[in-house]
DNA sequence: GTTCTTGCAAATACTTTGCATTGGC
DNA sequence: GCCAATGCAAAGTATTTGCAAGAAC
Protein backbone atom coordinates (compact mmCIF):
# COMPACT_ATOMS: atom_id res chain seq x y z
CA UNK A 1 0.00 0.00 0.00
CA UNK A 2 1.64 3.58 -1.07
CA UNK A 3 -0.87 5.73 -0.11
CA UNK A 4 0.38 9.29 1.63
CA UNK A 5 -1.27 8.59 4.81
CA UNK A 6 0.73 4.92 4.45
CA UNK A 7 4.09 6.29 4.12
CA UNK A 8 3.38 9.08 6.97
CA UNK A 9 3.25 6.01 9.32
CA UNK A 10 6.00 4.26 7.74
CA UNK A 11 8.40 7.23 8.26
CA UNK A 12 7.50 7.11 11.93
CA UNK A 13 8.22 3.68 12.23
CA UNK A 14 4.47 1.95 12.57
CA UNK A 15 3.55 -0.42 10.63
CA UNK A 16 1.02 0.80 7.69
CA UNK A 17 -1.80 -1.67 8.79
CA UNK A 18 -5.41 -0.78 7.00
CA UNK A 19 -7.24 0.54 10.67
CA UNK A 20 -4.34 2.58 10.62
CA UNK A 21 -3.59 3.93 7.45
CA UNK A 22 -7.50 4.93 7.48
CA UNK A 23 -7.10 6.73 10.23
CA UNK A 24 -4.00 8.79 9.49
CA UNK A 25 -6.32 9.75 6.45
CA UNK A 26 -8.69 11.06 8.11
CA UNK A 27 -6.76 13.07 10.14
CA UNK A 28 -4.41 14.32 6.88
CA UNK A 29 -7.95 15.02 5.29
CA UNK A 30 -9.62 16.64 8.29
CA UNK A 31 -6.35 19.20 9.52
CA UNK A 32 -8.70 19.85 12.58
CA UNK A 33 -8.33 18.29 15.93
CA UNK A 34 -10.74 14.78 16.61
CA UNK A 35 -12.54 13.09 18.81
CA UNK A 36 -11.94 9.08 18.83
CA UNK A 37 -15.63 9.51 17.75
CA UNK A 38 -15.20 12.06 14.98
CA UNK A 39 -13.01 9.85 13.55
CA UNK A 40 -14.80 6.76 13.69
CA UNK A 41 -18.30 8.53 12.11
CA UNK A 42 -15.65 9.52 9.23
CA UNK A 43 -14.45 5.96 8.12
CA UNK A 44 -16.19 3.84 6.43
CA UNK A 45 -18.32 1.40 8.52
CA UNK A 46 -15.76 -1.33 9.70
CA UNK A 47 -12.84 0.06 8.65
CA UNK A 48 -11.70 0.03 12.51
CA UNK A 49 -12.54 -1.15 15.67
CA UNK A 50 -12.91 1.37 18.72
CA UNK A 51 -10.67 -0.74 20.70
CA UNK A 52 -8.39 -0.42 17.35
CA UNK A 53 -8.66 3.27 17.11
CA UNK A 54 -7.85 3.96 20.98
CA UNK A 55 -4.79 1.81 20.79
CA UNK A 56 -3.03 2.92 17.24
CA UNK A 57 -3.64 6.71 18.77
CA UNK A 58 -1.79 6.03 21.50
CA UNK A 59 0.79 4.58 19.42
CA UNK A 60 1.07 7.52 16.71
CA UNK A 61 0.97 9.89 19.90
CA UNK A 62 3.97 8.19 21.22
CA UNK A 63 5.79 7.89 17.94
CA UNK A 64 4.89 11.78 17.86
CA UNK A 65 3.04 11.69 14.45
CA UNK A 66 0.22 13.23 16.28
CA UNK A 67 -0.42 15.11 19.19
CA UNK A 68 -3.53 14.74 22.57
CA UNK A 69 -5.46 18.04 22.97
CA UNK A 70 -7.52 18.35 26.23
CA UNK A 71 -9.54 20.75 25.91
CA UNK A 72 -12.02 20.48 28.58
CA UNK A 73 -14.64 18.89 26.67
CA UNK A 74 -14.24 15.91 28.86
CA UNK A 75 -12.69 13.43 26.07
CA UNK A 76 -9.44 14.01 23.97
CA UNK A 77 -8.97 15.61 21.16
CA UNK A 78 -6.22 14.21 18.28
CA UNK A 79 -4.65 16.60 15.20
CA UNK A 80 -1.27 15.62 13.33
CA UNK A 81 1.97 17.42 14.59
CA UNK A 82 3.36 18.63 11.37
CA UNK A 83 6.73 18.99 11.19
CA UNK A 84 8.55 21.50 12.83
CA UNK A 85 5.47 23.46 13.77
CA UNK A 86 3.53 23.73 17.18
CA UNK A 87 0.96 25.54 17.36
CA UNK A 88 -1.72 26.56 20.17
CA UNK A 89 -5.74 27.07 20.18
CA UNK A 90 -8.20 29.14 20.43
CA UNK A 91 -11.06 27.58 21.49
CA UNK A 92 -14.80 29.26 21.45
CA UNK A 93 -16.71 27.98 25.01
CA UNK A 94 -20.13 28.38 23.45
CA UNK A 95 -19.67 26.43 20.09
CA UNK A 96 -16.22 24.34 20.20
CA UNK A 97 -14.95 26.21 17.54
CA UNK A 98 -11.15 25.83 17.10
CA UNK A 99 -8.74 27.75 15.75
CA UNK A 100 -4.78 27.70 15.28
CA UNK A 101 -3.02 30.12 17.10
CA UNK A 102 0.92 29.82 15.41
CA UNK A 103 3.57 31.25 17.18
CA UNK A 104 4.36 29.69 20.32
CA UNK A 105 6.48 31.69 23.20
CA UNK A 106 5.92 29.04 25.95
CA UNK A 107 9.81 28.00 25.46
CA UNK A 108 11.24 31.12 27.46
CA UNK A 109 8.64 30.72 30.27
CA UNK A 110 8.79 27.11 30.40
CA UNK A 111 12.44 27.30 30.53
CA UNK A 112 12.54 29.95 33.08
CA UNK A 113 9.87 27.96 35.28
CA UNK A 114 12.03 24.95 35.08
CA UNK A 115 15.09 26.60 36.64
CA UNK A 116 12.98 28.44 39.48
CA UNK A 117 11.45 24.98 40.26
CA UNK A 118 13.22 22.83 43.27
CA UNK A 119 11.39 19.73 42.25
CA UNK A 120 11.65 19.37 38.55
CA UNK A 121 14.28 18.38 36.30
CA UNK A 122 13.23 18.39 32.94
CA UNK A 123 9.93 19.37 30.67
CA UNK A 124 8.92 17.72 27.75
CA UNK A 125 5.96 19.84 26.19
CA UNK A 126 3.29 22.11 27.42
CA UNK A 127 -0.32 22.68 26.55
CA UNK A 128 -1.75 26.19 25.81
CA UNK A 129 -5.25 26.86 25.54
CA UNK A 130 -7.23 30.07 24.40
CA UNK A 131 -10.62 30.30 25.69
CA UNK A 132 -13.50 32.82 24.39
CA UNK A 133 -15.85 33.53 22.49
CA UNK A 134 -16.56 33.34 18.59
CA UNK A 135 -17.77 35.89 16.53
CA UNK A 136 -20.64 33.75 15.45
CA UNK A 137 -21.60 33.38 18.94
CA UNK A 138 -21.23 36.45 19.87
CA UNK A 139 -24.10 37.44 17.43
CA UNK A 140 -26.53 35.08 18.90
CA UNK A 141 -26.55 36.55 22.00
CA UNK B 1 -22.63 28.91 60.41
CA UNK B 2 -19.60 31.01 60.35
CA UNK B 3 -16.68 29.25 59.30
CA UNK B 4 -14.06 30.50 56.48
CA UNK B 5 -15.92 28.27 54.03
CA UNK B 6 -18.85 29.41 54.42
CA UNK B 7 -18.15 33.13 54.06
CA UNK B 8 -16.10 32.09 50.96
CA UNK B 9 -19.32 31.31 50.07
CA UNK B 10 -21.23 33.46 50.58
CA UNK B 11 -19.42 36.31 49.61
CA UNK B 12 -19.54 34.24 46.35
CA UNK B 13 -23.37 34.53 46.25
CA UNK B 14 -23.36 30.93 47.05
CA UNK B 15 -25.82 29.40 49.80
CA UNK B 16 -23.89 28.01 52.38
CA UNK B 17 -25.27 24.36 52.95
CA UNK B 18 -23.33 21.80 54.77
CA UNK B 19 -22.13 19.57 52.08
CA UNK B 20 -20.92 22.85 49.87
CA UNK B 21 -19.06 24.33 53.27
CA UNK B 22 -17.46 21.08 53.45
CA UNK B 23 -15.88 20.92 50.39
CA UNK B 24 -14.77 24.10 50.57
CA UNK B 25 -13.14 23.41 53.53
CA UNK B 26 -11.31 20.51 52.11
CA UNK B 27 -10.16 22.87 49.22
CA UNK B 28 -8.95 25.42 51.56
CA UNK B 29 -7.11 23.13 53.90
CA UNK B 30 -5.35 20.82 50.70
CA UNK B 31 -4.51 24.27 48.83
CA UNK B 32 -3.74 21.82 45.84
CA UNK B 33 -5.77 20.23 42.32
CA UNK B 34 -7.95 17.51 44.40
CA UNK B 35 -10.34 15.10 41.69
CA UNK B 36 -13.97 14.85 42.22
CA UNK B 37 -13.12 11.49 44.21
CA UNK B 38 -9.94 13.11 46.40
CA UNK B 39 -12.65 15.46 47.86
CA UNK B 40 -14.92 12.77 48.74
CA UNK B 41 -12.41 10.74 49.99
CA UNK B 42 -11.23 13.83 52.38
CA UNK B 43 -14.36 14.37 53.54
CA UNK B 44 -16.02 12.44 56.67
CA UNK B 45 -18.28 9.99 55.11
CA UNK B 46 -21.73 10.98 53.91
CA UNK B 47 -21.24 14.87 54.42
CA UNK B 48 -21.80 14.96 50.41
CA UNK B 49 -22.89 12.51 47.91
CA UNK B 50 -20.85 12.37 44.33
CA UNK B 51 -23.74 13.90 42.59
CA UNK B 52 -23.84 17.30 45.30
CA UNK B 53 -20.03 17.34 44.65
CA UNK B 54 -20.22 17.18 40.51
CA UNK B 55 -23.21 19.65 41.10
CA UNK B 56 -21.36 22.18 43.54
CA UNK B 57 -17.97 21.92 41.81
CA UNK B 58 -20.00 22.97 38.58
CA UNK B 59 -21.54 26.30 40.67
CA UNK B 60 -18.36 27.14 41.97
CA UNK B 61 -16.71 27.19 38.70
CA UNK B 62 -19.36 28.87 37.39
CA UNK B 63 -19.09 31.61 40.20
CA UNK B 64 -15.39 31.84 39.49
CA UNK B 65 -14.54 30.56 43.47
CA UNK B 66 -12.56 27.63 41.89
CA UNK B 67 -10.94 26.59 38.58
CA UNK B 68 -11.01 23.21 36.30
CA UNK B 69 -8.20 22.27 35.48
CA UNK B 70 -7.53 19.55 32.94
CA UNK B 71 -4.17 17.59 33.19
CA UNK B 72 -4.89 15.12 30.62
CA UNK B 73 -5.33 12.23 33.96
CA UNK B 74 -8.78 12.04 32.17
CA UNK B 75 -10.24 13.49 35.20
CA UNK B 76 -10.76 16.79 35.95
CA UNK B 77 -9.18 19.16 39.00
CA UNK B 78 -10.10 21.66 41.27
CA UNK B 79 -8.89 24.34 42.81
CA UNK B 80 -9.52 27.53 44.78
CA UNK B 81 -9.03 30.50 42.52
CA UNK B 82 -7.42 32.63 45.30
CA UNK B 83 -8.57 36.63 44.65
CA UNK B 84 -6.35 38.02 42.12
CA UNK B 85 -3.81 35.83 41.80
CA UNK B 86 -3.05 33.32 38.28
CA UNK B 87 -0.71 30.59 38.14
CA UNK B 88 -0.22 27.88 35.74
CA UNK B 89 1.22 24.04 36.92
CA UNK B 90 4.36 22.23 36.36
CA UNK B 91 2.90 18.60 36.43
CA UNK B 92 5.15 15.28 36.17
CA UNK B 93 4.08 13.12 33.95
CA UNK B 94 5.19 10.06 35.77
CA UNK B 95 3.89 10.62 39.40
CA UNK B 96 1.45 13.46 38.67
CA UNK B 97 3.13 16.09 41.10
CA UNK B 98 1.79 19.01 40.44
CA UNK B 99 3.74 22.70 41.09
CA UNK B 100 2.45 26.10 40.91
CA UNK B 101 3.89 28.55 38.59
CA UNK B 102 3.35 31.90 39.56
CA UNK B 103 3.94 34.84 37.27
CA UNK B 104 2.03 34.30 34.13
CA UNK B 105 2.61 35.72 30.94
CA UNK B 106 0.16 34.38 28.89
CA UNK B 107 -2.73 37.63 28.61
CA UNK B 108 -0.24 39.59 26.21
CA UNK B 109 0.47 36.21 24.09
CA UNK B 110 -4.04 36.35 24.20
CA UNK B 111 -4.14 39.54 23.34
CA UNK B 112 -2.45 39.39 19.90
CA UNK B 113 -4.18 36.18 19.38
CA UNK B 114 -7.41 37.28 19.47
CA UNK B 115 -6.32 40.49 17.64
CA UNK B 116 -4.93 37.94 14.59
CA UNK B 117 -7.83 36.10 14.55
CA UNK B 118 -10.78 36.79 12.28
CA UNK B 119 -13.15 34.59 13.75
CA UNK B 120 -12.72 35.06 17.46
CA UNK B 121 -14.41 38.53 19.23
CA UNK B 122 -13.44 37.89 23.13
CA UNK B 123 -11.14 35.85 25.44
CA UNK B 124 -11.77 35.04 29.37
CA UNK B 125 -9.26 32.59 30.04
CA UNK B 126 -6.74 30.47 29.02
CA UNK B 127 -4.95 27.25 30.59
CA UNK B 128 -1.36 27.13 30.34
CA UNK B 129 0.53 23.82 31.82
CA UNK B 130 3.69 22.83 31.82
CA UNK B 131 4.26 18.40 31.14
CA UNK B 132 8.04 17.07 32.45
CA UNK B 133 9.57 14.93 34.76
CA UNK B 134 10.35 15.83 38.71
CA UNK B 135 13.85 15.15 40.34
CA UNK B 136 12.29 12.56 42.12
CA UNK B 137 10.96 10.49 39.25
CA UNK B 138 14.74 10.79 37.32
CA UNK B 139 16.37 9.13 40.01
CA UNK B 140 14.33 6.34 40.23
CA UNK B 141 15.24 5.59 36.41
C1' DG C 1 -44.99 28.34 49.90
C1' DT C 2 -41.72 28.63 46.44
C1' DT C 3 -37.30 27.76 44.92
C1' DC C 4 -32.91 25.80 45.09
C1' DT C 5 -30.26 21.78 46.86
C1' DT C 6 -29.58 17.06 48.01
C1' DG C 7 -29.38 11.87 47.98
C1' DC C 8 -30.02 7.83 45.68
C1' DA C 9 -29.99 5.12 41.78
C1' DA C 10 -29.69 4.55 37.12
C1' DA C 11 -27.93 6.07 32.89
C1' DT C 12 -24.47 7.86 29.79
C1' DA C 13 -19.82 8.84 27.98
C1' DC C 14 -15.18 7.88 27.38
C1' DT C 15 -11.49 4.74 27.61
C1' DT C 16 -9.22 0.34 28.71
C1' DT C 17 -8.57 -4.61 28.78
C1' DG C 18 -8.63 -9.96 27.87
C1' DC C 19 -8.28 -13.10 24.60
C1' DA C 20 -8.50 -15.62 20.43
C1' DT C 21 -7.56 -14.52 15.58
C1' DT C 22 -5.47 -12.12 11.78
C1' DG C 23 -2.10 -10.06 8.97
C1' DG C 24 2.19 -7.19 8.02
C1' DC C 25 6.91 -7.71 6.99
C1' DG D 1 6.70 -17.93 10.81
C1' DC D 2 6.88 -14.48 14.31
C1' DC D 3 5.25 -10.81 16.66
C1' DA D 4 2.50 -7.00 16.66
C1' DA D 5 -2.13 -5.43 15.56
C1' DT D 6 -7.06 -6.29 15.37
C1' DG D 7 -12.04 -7.27 16.53
C1' DC D 8 -15.32 -8.27 19.74
C1' DA D 9 -17.22 -8.10 24.06
C1' DA D 10 -16.93 -6.90 28.65
C1' DA D 11 -15.18 -4.12 32.27
C1' DG D 12 -13.63 0.17 34.35
C1' DT D 13 -13.80 4.99 35.48
C1' DA D 14 -15.66 9.66 35.17
C1' DT D 15 -19.61 12.33 34.88
C1' DT D 16 -24.59 13.37 34.25
C1' DT D 17 -29.48 13.01 34.98
C1' DG D 18 -34.43 12.00 36.86
C1' DC D 19 -36.98 12.38 40.58
C1' DA D 20 -38.78 12.58 45.14
C1' DA D 21 -37.58 14.42 49.64
C1' DG D 22 -35.50 18.16 52.29
C1' DA D 23 -33.72 22.75 53.49
C1' DA D 24 -33.29 27.81 52.77
C1' DC D 25 -35.47 32.22 52.70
Amino acid sequence: MHTRAADYLRDHGLKATAPRVAIVAVLLKEKRPLSVQDLLDALPKKTADQATAYRSLEAFAEAGLIHRLDLGQGKALYELSEEGEHHHHLVCTSCGKIEDVEDCEVEAFARRALEASKRFAELHHHSLELFGICKDCVKKR
